[in-house]
DNA sequence: CAATGAAATGAATTATGGTTCACTCACTGA
DNA sequence: TCAGTGAGTGAACCATAATTCATTTCATTG
């Protein structure tokens, strides 16, 4: 009879396939792509570089595979904010705040998934997810076009991809390993963050918003609420 | 006596070191990073890969120097028109206007200075010049705080990084040589350019601008005038 | 026109790091 | 138990390209 994997060992497979991308996502995480070495990957999940092989196909594809992960979740935030009914300018305001909020909390994988110098595949991964993010952005933009909150005479997708580029750029001093203004993690760096995060947000929804003068834009909240 | 360089020599000296900067530049504009080898920009400039390296102490250095020359012509042609005298909203437009026009005319070479995957080194020199971008739209944005045309809540700062950014950003997808919807160069082809110039400038203007909404905007444009 | 200093050459060297593969070993099924 | 299967190993291999350097060629001086 042909050989069949037990449960057992396609657990064990299943967990080094695991610790093989959790090491890589560390690795990452702490030195950013100079540290991403499928050697180190595999002395850091305990197994040989040979077999980081059996379950990648190339260190691109792992790579690809830990920044997949990593920047879905974000996609599925994003996703989750854009899908709730507050008002546009709202919901705009909160899903950048919480991009920046969330890739300040891990900056240096944040800078390294964003921003640092890469390989072309992995560069090129970047880019779909960058789609995926300015598409769930749109999505904001159109809704708060129909809805009368935003202008109209913006194209929407260039809007959009104005304003993820705005804030990815705006990310990549303050993620950037060499800047040490936010280096405490303490409570005071939390709040800096946080301002940080309302006024990138600030800027990408006065990008998008019909009124900019705060009293008209007061006036508007107040009419539309 | 000592050997003394002749006017002769050191003419062809300095030729050879523009030849090199030149064909270095020339094999960026045709195929990116992946063409700027040191031998291959040795052969176009007609001299041997080993010359190369008594001109310039490294290939990073040699190409460091060619995104210098290019990117400090368009902060120059930023910085020109940042100290004219227009309305800051117009001198907002025509800024990133003229900057997408100029990259849009060289497609490939804007591609790899902005956004193609390099060198780390190559790379840091590129922070330096988007820095310089930045300076300079910065100057704008705070010149039209104070002249009453923009938003006076947004930090001057961010709001530059996030306009820089956002025109970058947007920029990237028809530069990028797989995009084909940007190749005829005829006539067509120079008014869509002009078209997508226009709608970007527009949205990082409205990030800045005080009045977004037409009417408002333009009752604003005639009270200023 | 020697003699000397500097420039030019390009094949060989080096550095880096991903990928392979011949082998060992543990697990499976009869 | 044991033949068969496939996972695990890590040192050797390979690919790429930058950099070097022994040698040659050219320019300058007395």
């Amino acid at each position: 009879m042909a050989y069949r994997k037990t449960e057992r060992v396609e657990a064990r497979l299943a967990d080094n396939r695991q610790r093989i991308l959790d090491a890589a996502r560390a690795l990452v995480s702490e030195g950013g792509w100079a540290e991403a070495q499928v050697s180190h990957v595999a002395s850091a999940a305990g197994v040989a570089t040979g077999s980081v092989y059996r379950y990648f196909p190339s260190k691109a594809d792992l790579f690809v595979e830990v920044l997949s992960v990593v920047s879905q979740r974000e996609v599925d935030v994003l996703e989750a904010i854009a899908d709730n009914d507050d008002l546009p300018f709202q919901t705009l305001h909160a899903a950048v705040s919480a991009f920046v909020e969330r890739a300040m909390r891990n900056r240096r994988l944040a800078y390294a998934l964003i921003a640092e110098p890469c390989e072309k595949e992995i560069d090129e991964a970047r880019l779909v997810y960058r789609h995926a993010i300015s598409k769930q952005i749109m999505r904001i933009v159109k809704e708060g076009q129909e809805h009368g909150d935003f202008r109209t005479d913006l194209d929407p997708n260039i809007a959009a991809t104005v304003v993820v580029g705005g804030f990815m750029e705006s990310l990549i001093g303050p993620l950037s390993p060499f800047n040490a203004d936010f280096d405490g993690s303490g409570k005071q760096d939390a709040e800096a963050v946080h301002a940080l995060a309302g006024q990138i947000a600030d800027v990408c929804c006065a990008a998008v918003a019909q009124y900019n003068n705060v009293t008209s834009f007061k006036s508007n909240q107040r009419r539309q609420q």
